[in-house]
DNA sequence: AGTTTTCTGAAAGTCATTTTCAATTTCACT
DNA sequence: AGTGAAATTGAAAATGACTTTCAGAAAACT
């Protein structure tokens, strides 16, 4: 099942209703290759959808994060951010925080002791974040 | 060089000034046990200081997170939190999405490969975030 | 097709945070 | 100790991301 007849399925089990104004944000969302913001992914649909507002962006956006088909990014700066959940490849962000340049990693030994973690505080985990703010290379290079 | 010391130095290289406010907001601070909220700090102090204002807590404690005496915390909650930096002692974050219970940890393994992570992409880390969210034990226990 | 329910977009409202501004306080220098 | 430039303060207003409201529009069940 691809994520677009996921969503459909999630809005029917809801008693959601499947509009165009959704499918076209999840359309434009999936294609996204960088971590939107509401009011990113807004603009960018303007071009080809200039009548869908702002607040139906940002419903539809919660929707995919609780359908699991988003997931909501943190930062630190105030700003929510959204990014495609890739199947079977959780991964983590290292942030440059000169340039805002993000790089996406995944490191499984990591993920297991966090798993220890929690079972030695009688903890079960649903989600996590782990997040390294730093200096990219080439800002690393330039601000010497 | 204690943590008062440390933040007038601060201060002073920063041709920033002394003053009984700041001094009272960080005496207070240093007490605490918790993560406070400007909100919940600026409460607290106004049993002490009902005179010392919301604005000055705010700037004060971004004072605090720039010196190294405070951390910021960011739990999605749409409130920063700030909590006292423990010399030689970090840790990271459990989160009871249930219950809001806050449990620290520390894992000296997780940070090694972080820095493994980062030397891979010529990263320099500067700071990090790692919450795990999920449900503590009595949580699980109640919702089930 | 009709009816019920949900959606939508624009505008207004929230809420944490940040800024403004006039009055006050600090501190370097007499 | 006194002076004056510069920073600080508290209250209130402003900001900005996010959320809600509401009346008209669209979807989906019968």
């Amino acid at each position: 099942m691809d994520r677009i007849a996921l969503f459909n399925d999630y809005l029917h089990r809801q008693g959601l209703k499947n509009t165009s104004q959704r499918m076209a944000i999840l359309e434009r969302f999936l294609r996204s290759k960088s971590h939107y913001s509401t009011e990113d992914l807004y603009l960018k649909l303007r071009k080809d959808h200039p009548k869908i507002g702002y607040a139906t962006v940002h419903r539809t956006l919660k929707l995919l994060a609780e359908c699991g088909i988003a997931v909501e990014l943190n930062f630190g700066d105030g700003q929510t951010r959204y990014e495609p959940v890739k199947a079977d490849q959780h991964h983590d962000h290292l942030i440059c925080t000169s340039c805002g340049k993000i790089i996406e990693f995944s490191e499984p030994r990591i993920e297991n002791l966090q798993e220890q973690v929690a079972r030695q505080h009688d903890f079960i985990i649903h989600s996590h974040r782990h997040e390294l703010y730093g200096q990219c290379a080439k800002c690393a290079a330039e601000n010497r």
